[in-house]
DNA sequence: CGTCCACAGGAATGACGGGCGG
DNA sequence: CCGCCCGTCATTCCTGTGGACG
């Protein structure tokens, strides 16, 4: 029972408010995520006095709120700066974030979001007699050009801008974007440059080289797992806004919340588990969640979490992806060679060979070797697939690849997002 | 032991489409 | 509307590497 006596009708028994379980959401506060969210602030904190913060780097898996703590201390810094009264030196900060995985995987692409970006061409820089009249939106212009207007307008208007790359791994030349963004620094007098890049791949910073690394990394933080009992608070302080009273109980919370635990401590996860949850047990007619609904729903989840990262790949790597549970759903071992089989891998040599005929089949031109082998390394940073270096024994020089889960699953899965029957 | 097979991945180059100036 | 300059996708050519085999 509630303390209310009538609840205010509603078409939906479960939920009140979906936006909130969105991983876009960011809360007003942000539950066991205090510390970080200070220690990123504090490293901004110099731009308050018109001086340069570090180079952040933020590590840390998936679902364990960088991007949320980062968004966060920036929407607390525009709020600072805003006000007169809080902002004595009067600084002019301008934040931009963007993920880099959604067309942003380039140092030119990341320039012309930097420049082309509201907050940049917002108020201050037409009024400046910095370079006349065509400030907005130019492409076309090679990166050098970019990078001078880059400077220019940073230093004109003496804007302290902070670059946010969100999934930084994902930026195919980002040691030439180090180096231009720190470049401008010394290159200028007034205004400053910084960088926050965010990553949830442990190899990345190796893939840096030393000097850039150095610069990316002047503060590190790592973002540890959520533990169950932290996921509990969380889904808590959702379920508060977004379910009605009582729609979740107790003991699901503690289910989701394990669950959630288990699949490396993934909030993301658990509130999507929250999610479908809610929508299996208001798709009954039910008010509330059973813990019938949270096992039923774990499947579900996982599909829609993998559809998603599949469905924005392009169509290509799909087909590649597609070949290859293709191929392992039929057991595809390697048979010209009289060599031993092994269960759920095949070769580089025979899923070329497979995507060659699939291809065929969806009428589509197949691309070359060396396409597809940029394909497949693309598929492993992604972590759709495994590939592991033939070492000695099996063949010369070939790679293995295998799948994380069932090939029929990944098979139905692209088969969906390449909207195939 | 040299040669060939099967593959990895760098470099050069071209087709294509988008925004811009004229 | 056209030509220009860009980035991206894709091909072609190439060099390197390691096991297999006569």
């Amino acid at each position: 029972m509630t303390d209310k006596l009538f609840e205010p009708a509603a078409e939906r028994g479960v939920f009140k408010n979906l936006d909130v379980l969105s991983p876009h959401y960011v809360p007003g506060e942000l539950p066991h995520r205090l510390s970080e969210a200070k220690a990123v602030s504090k490293i901004l904190s110099p731009v308050l006095r018109n001086e340069k913060p570090g180079n952040i780097f933020i590590y840390g898996s998936t679902g364990t709120g960088k991007t949320s703590v980062v968004r966060h201390v920036i929407r607390e810094l525009e709020r600072i700066t805003s006000s007169p009264e809080d902002n004595k030196a009067g600084a002019c900060i301008k934040a931009v974030y963007m993920n880099c995985r959604t067309g942003y995987g380039s140092k030119y692409q990341i320039l012309l979001k930097i420049l082309s970006d509201d907050s940049m061409n917002a108020e201050g820089m037409e009024k400046r007699p910095l370079e006349g009249r065509r400030n907005k939106g130019l492409s076309g212009l090679d990166p050098t050009q970019l990078f001078e207007k880059l400077k220019n307008v940073v230093s004109a208007n003496n804007i302290s801008l902070i670059v946010v790359l969100d999934e930084i791994d994902m930026v195919k030349d980002v040691d030439d974007l180090m180096y231009l963004l720190t470049r401008i620094n010394d290159e200028i007098s007034p205004g400053r440059v910084s960088i926050i890049g965010i990553s949830n791949r442990t190899s990345f910073k190796e893939m840096l080289d030393a000097r850039s690394r150095s610069t990316l990394c002047e503060e590190e933080l790592i973002f540890r797992c959520y533990s169950a009992p932290q996921l509990e608070t969380i889904l808590a302080q959702r379920a508060d806004i977004g379910l009605y009273a009582n729609a979740l109980p107790e003991g699901c919370i503690k289910l989701i919340a394990a669950l959630g635990a288990q699949t490396n401590g993934d909030a993301r996860y658990a509130l999507k588990l929250l999610q479908k949850s809610g929508e299996l047990a208001e798709s009954e007619g039910r008010k509330s969640i059973k813990a019938d609904d949270v096992k039923a729903a774990r499947r579900k989840v996982e599909e829609d979490i993998m559809y998603e990262t599949v469905k924005i790949l392009p169509e290509n790597q799909q087909v590649v992806l597609y070949s290859i549970a293709d191929l392992l759903s039929k057991g595809g071992q390697y048979k010209r060679l009289g060599e031993p089989s092994l269960e759920g891998v095949a070769f580089s040599g025979e899923v070329y060979e497979h995507y060659q005929s699939v291809s065929k089949s969806l009428d589509r031109s197949p691309v070359t070797m060396r396409w597809f082998r940029d394909y497949l390394n693309e598929l492993q940073m992604l972590g759709l697939v495994l590939l592991e270096d033939s070492g000695k024994g099996v063949r010369g020089k070939t790679t293995l690849i295998k799948l994380g889960r069932r090939p029929e699953d990944i098979k139905g899965i692209v088969e969906a997002s390449l909207g195939l029957t």
